[in-house]
RNA sequence: GGCGGUGUAGCUCAGCCGGUUAGAGCAUACGGCUCAUAUCCGUAGUGUCCGGGGUUCAAGUCCCUGCACCGCCA
């Protein structure tokens, strides 16, 4: 068995979900349901982090508990990921249970083999980052070089987590390990980062009670990033893993791919790994720095008013033409612009026109020339056709494993295209049912129209579930997401072949996919 | 200030180890079809491949340099 472990970040809960929580959710869950639909048995995770000082004084100004308003920041995004149908197998919250005890056995464990340590902190510190700053990383005014407010000079006892130990041990790991960080850019910086020297982290605040108290010293909270990096072993089930009884934590775990945004690569880059070296587990297999959605050009921002909420889009357009929209238009790793003009482009190009079209075209043929059945055994095929699907599914694997999404949805388009161009030439409302030679090439035309609909179906299901699940029900065939239904992309061509043999109805109607966006 | 990257058609980009008339999608113009969501197909383009210098029989592709923009670190 195949094991694929993919995670997103757990997002800070003191806001409400924008395009770039969506943006890597969706990311995780193309890359999910691909690895699930080829056999694999797939772990995905996603949640919220709910801890730390800005949560307890967001809760402060609204007069209530820190819980009570992660209890009802939280749902925002289940229900976004509900509404962009994200097939998590778990949501994790750090303030679930079974997290808090994984921090506390992790913690207690480093502490007993002395990879943290209690010491004293004296130096600037920035409290709105929850950030110790060095005296010369300051900007003009000693203000804080991430947000720019003034930074105050603090003197604290704080626990350590040992860095300086494991520096070798990572840069190693990192030029040993070619794919451990992607795009290869990222790669470099971190390397130089981690070249530069590791100064050992502080991971305890006394500051603020919001947190996970460290175990036998209520005085401090452990630090946000030691808790929140930890919820992914949370869901591996560390804890029964530690009593002997999670077989699959290994496996897991050795196939571990983390989704990130590049402003967070160097705590899953850096800090992560040493963690897990301190624990004596192994590093992830590969970490994902995407970049940043901008809106017409500008970086998002409250302020500037152009933060977009991903909800208003789904309803709109649906959640496939989001997702589609996503995961085409950036070039992964690159940071993309979310404009109105190339939303609707997308849309009415390739979801409406091209896609949205061609399976209109062929139902409609379908039913008008050949009673609504797609022919048998007895009609031939295309080759040349259904060849260019093969050569497709062929690539997919390890086009997956580089996140080239972009690069994956052009190829399907393409084959889009050769359908659309297919129908074209062969030009079936022109032949002559009653003709014997024109009734054979005509079934064998809608024949091959419909297998191709079907690869189109199933390429696609990763990218937009929604959509898969509509063409196959046109097809009245049994959607891709049935629990426990696989089909390894090399054996599809077999399985076609078994699924068309007979012939069938398709159904009776079937609705627009992609309604064309009208200019007023 | 240190390290790294980018600069190619109107737009977004692809061009691996240097080698025939520099590509794709979208947008534009014209033509064809009518099964289809006024959809689809075909044809036509346009480019000082950022500027300057160099290596080479041959450079968008390598080297040096200047400019512009970006990222990481300080």
């Amino acid at each position: 068995m195949k094991y694929f472990y993919v995670t997103t970040p757990i997002y800070y809960v003191n806001d409400k979900p924008h395009v770039g929580h969506a943006y890597s959710t969706v990311i995780a869950d193309c890359a999910a349901r691909f690895k699930r639909l080829s056999g694999y048995k797939v772990f995905f995770q996603t949640g919220t982090d709910e801890h730390g000082l800005k949560i307890e004084k967001e809760a402060d100004a609204r007069g209530i508990a820190p819980k009570e308003l992660a209890d009802s920041m939280h749902i925002k995004f289940k229900e976004l990921f509900s509404d962009l149908n994200i097939s998590y197998d778990r949501f994790i919250r750090t303030t679930d249970a079974d997290h808090v005890q994984t921090v506390r056995t992790a913690f207690e464990k480093l502490l007993k083999n002395g990879d943290i340590y209690l010491s004293e902190y004296e130096g600037w510190y920035c409290t709105p980052c929850e950030t110790f700053l060095t005296e010369k990383s300051l900007s003009e005014g000693g203000k804080c070089p991430q947000c720019g407010r003034p930074a105050s000079k603090v003197k604290e006892e704080s626990y350590f987590l040992k860095l300086d130990k494991y520096e070798k041990k990572l840069l190693d790991f990192i030029e040993n390990n070619s794919g451990f960080i992607k795009p290869e850019f990222r790669k470099n910086e971190v390397l130089s980062f981690v070249k530069e020297g590791l100064k050992n982290l502080s991971i305890s605040r006394t500051s603020f009670k919001w947190g996970i108290p460290v175990p036998g010293d209520d005085n401090h909270v452990i630090y946000v990033w030691f808790d929140a990096l930890l919820n992914y072993l949370t869901g591996l089930g560390h804890e029964t893993y530690l009593e002997g009884r999670n077989p699959d934590f290994e496996r897991f775990l050795e196939s571990t791919n983390h989704i990130v945004g590049k402003d967070i690569l160097k705590f899953h880059a850096v800090y992560w790994p040493i963690m897990l070296f301190a624990l004596g587990l192994r590093p992830p297999k590969t970490i994902l720095a995407h970049g940043w959605w901008l809106m017409d050009g500008a970086k998002m921002s409250k302020s500037l008013g152009n933060v977009i909420d991903p909800k208003v889009i789904v309803e709109k357009f649906g959640a496939d033409a989001l997702r589609y929209f996503l995961l085409s238009e950036i070039t992964i790793g690159l940071d993309g612009d979310f404009n109105t003009g190339s939303f609707t482009v997308r849309y009415n190009s390739g979801l409406a026109n091209d896609l949205g079209n061609l399976v209109s075209r062929t139902a409609a043929m379908l039913r008008k020339y050949a009673d609504g059945k797609i022919p048998g055994k007895n009609a031939g095929e295309d080759a040349a056709v259904l060849n260019e699907a093969l050569v497709l599914l062929n690539g997919l694997g390890e086009r997956y494993d580089r996140y080239d999404f972009a690069k994956i949805l052009e190829d399907i388009f393409r084959f889009i295209n050769i359908l659309n161009k297919y129908i074209n030439d062969s030009a079936p409302w022109k032949l002559n049912i009653n003709e014997p030679e024109d009734r054979s090439n005509l079934f064998k035309i809608l024949k091959t129209a419909a297998v191709s609909i079907y690869y189109i179906s199933y390429f696609i299901y990763p990218f937009m579930p929604e959509t898969s699940g509509k063409i196959n029900n046109m097809l009245n065939i049994k959607p891709f997401d049935l629990p426990g239904f696989s089909l390894d992309p090399g054996d599809a061509a077999d399985y076609c072949e078994k699924l068309f043999k007979n012939g069938f109805s398709i159904a009776e109607k079937s609705e627009i996919l992609f309604p064309r966006i009208k200019f007023e």
